[in-house]
DNA sequence: CTATGTGCAAATCTTTTGCAGGCTA
DNA sequence: TAGCCTGCAAAAGATTTGCACATAG
């Protein structure tokens, strides 16, 4: 029998040591609740908790989502100087932004591969590889 | 006989349809005057202009670089969402961003290839293709 | 009980903007 | 001269932080 949605989000948030409190879950449960990948901004996960009842403070948003970032549940990127967006998959893929919306998303090919990728200078290892196709109204 | 760097710099600027003022000449001769690629933040542009001696006031950097970029002169990159870098290589290319000294820099791999790369989605078109390779001590 | 986590407001940091005066074409 | 530029200070937007209170283990 499959776990239900509470435990899958208790779960997350264990694997991270990361103690399972109320804004916390709610957080969560809007990020990986439904097994989803998903991107958001601080501003949209506030918006979404606002809309579903949540009560969960911006600054605690931002607290939150850094800090899973440094437990190593969910991944930050840059693809906007302007703010910061996450993302609840955790392998290394790329995306697309859609410049006019502001909007970050998958992009839909597995088969995307870079080949000839310079070696790490001495002292050094890739922390990782971001590629970002950026989408602009044709 | 080659351009002298005066000549150079006057010339780039006119390409951008942008007058030569006292303040873009001394930023322009920093950015380009040498022939050399470069990577610069407004800020660090704006301690090289004081290094030298050249008198521009931190908001004329960010509007001077924005203008350059808007005149299709250099790109914006974004690495890190807290501040724009700005290159003066304008061909599309892969970066190296040094995660501990918040450095950006060229990837010296010329054969980097990306292959499989998905098609736009309908109706829009690939505007860029950000290539950055984050670097952190091994 | 003790270490963490939270909320609020204030602080910080980067970048943009309004406006008065200056300069290029 | 007309329009584009510049500088300064103030504004704006995103994110962080200080501190007192609340809560998980």
């Amino acid at each position: 029998m499959a776990m239900d949605g509470h435990s899958v989000v208790t779960s997350w948030l264990a694997r991270g040591n990361l103690r399972p409190t109320r804004q916390r879950l709610a957080l969560a449960t809007l990020l990986v609740g439904d097994g989803e990948n998903r991107h958001v901004t601080a501003e949209s996960l506030y918006a979404m908790s606002t809309a579903t009842g949540d009560r969960v403070s911006l600054a605690t948003v931002y607290n939150t989502l850094r800090a899973f970032v440094e437990a190593g549940l969910i991944n930050e990127v840059v693809v906007d100087g302007a703010r910061s967006y996450f993302d609840t998959r955790m392998d290394d893929h790329p995306h697309f932004y859609w410049e006019d919306s502001h909007t970050l998303t998958d992009a839909p090919a597995e088969e995307v591969v870079i080949s000839g990728l310079p070696a790490a200078p001495e002292g050094m290892q890739v922390s990782r590889v971001d590629v970002v196709i950026r989408l602009r109204r044709a």
